[in-house]
DNA sequence: GAAGGAAACTGGACCGCGGTCCGTTTGAGA
DNA sequence: TCTCAAACGGACCGCGGTCCAGTTTCCTTC
């Protein structure tokens, strides 16, 4: 009994900190530039807009190991228990951090043009899908690593979530047969942000390469042939 | 500068604490049951089994997440230092418990009777594998989730190695066109343990989908057809 | 527009854990 | 027995995360 207490779910001391993204699996496209959460209190959206500030400036000065909790509320003038009732915990802080490109992204994918937006053929858009998200992966690879939820609660966030339902729904149409919420994991998995990195930083292995293999996987996993 | 010591690789404390298994890409079999390190100093040998069985005891008894450093060295009646010294990290720790579940499986895959080790044509071989990794995933999943590693890590720890060297072989034969090395990814990212975990435990998938979903990636990848 | 009260927010003391350091002890070869 | 590298152990540090007493905001009611 010793150490009960530790793996059950305890509810939080706060009532619940902040969704990345909408919560269910499609989010709702909003104006197109609104910054702040709704309904949030005066003095608590200063404080969240302080805190991003805050923590955007300590990586992009000192790098993502930099942004410790207390670093963060101290740049921004704020004591510690704030910056983890806005955010939640770390990873939450950092997931905000990136949620700016990952909603224009999102939007990209639902309303852009094609083919990575709607009007393309389902197989072309995985194709368009993948290289738009290594490319991404590349710029704001040190970002995306530091914000790595733990193991539990990693293809559970709401931007994955997002993601995977993307994929499978071309997949659905690509290849109605297969298991495509199965196979949506693992294409995803090949775009994940710590192999691509390991892949580029580690190995040393051109993007080229990475691109031309999600080619290849995607011909194969679609069982079609790769494009000219 | 507040933060330069924090990012680079600093050398350890100690000289060097231990690797898993074999360093370079493929281990050699030793007599079979073979269970301590080489050379260690017979304090230090009797302190690691001493510290191996605490650490077995506690996750038996309170689960992986009672496994703190501290509470494995008081078990253990050792000091703190000794547990870092031996093993590195936490991390390392928790590897090497499941150290010689490890060991058996890589004896399998090498020296064993098909499909899984020699002798069975190459698809056939990696149906096998994955299915047994699947098996392997689902039983020590707690332990498994609990010793992963940091994304910098991931890829570059030697039982991870050594798994990814025997798909690539594998794929070399079955795929020669292929980029086995790319490949080899996507398939071990569809065996790992934090997505089993999700997919088992968090969706309430049934371990049989997850095996047909393998045998059908490996069709796709290969570009043969499933088995009957 | 003033008053008042509940809900939301704030901030810093506090805790436990992973990881490091360094003075001390011990075991094995000469 | 002597010597010294190796191993030991516990004090120490920084960080993520929690708690709670005090403060601020906003909404309702007069």
């Amino acid at each position: 009994m010793l150490y009960a207490g530790l793996m059950s779910a305890v509810p939080p001391p706060f009532p619940k900190p902040e969704e990345t993204v909408g919560p269910p699996e499609l989010l709702q496209l909003g104006t197109g530039i609104e910054e702040d959460e709704p309904c949030l209190r005066a003095d608590a959206a200063r404080n969240r807009a302080r805190l991003l500030e805050a923590a955007a400036r300590l990586v992009a000065e000192h790098g993502a190991a930099a942004v410790t909790m207390e670093a963060v509320a101290a740049a921004a003038s704020v004591g510690k228990g704030t910056v983890f009732r806005r955010f939640g915990d770390r990873t939450g802080l950092l997931m905000a951090l990136l949620d700016h490109s990952e909603k224009k992204f999102q939007a990209a994918l639902l309303g852009g043009p094609p083919p990575l937006g709607p009007g393309a053929p389902p197989v072309e858009r995985l194709r368009a899908f993948g290289c738009a998200m290594l490319r991404r992966s590349i710029d704001e690879l040190e970002l995306q690593l530091a914000a790595e939820p733990s193991a539990e609660r990693r293809y559970t966030s709401a931007p994955r979530r997002f993601l995977r339902g993307h994929v499978a729904l071309l997949l659905r149409q690509a290849v109605p047969d297969a298991d495509s919420e199965l196979l949506s994991h693992t294409l995803l998995a090949y775009l994940d942000a710590a192999l691509v990195h390991h892949l580029t930083e580690q190995c040393g292995m051109p993007p080229e390469r990475l691109r031309a293999g999600w080619l290849d996987l995607v011909a194969r996993v679609t069982r079609t042939e790769r494009p000219a």
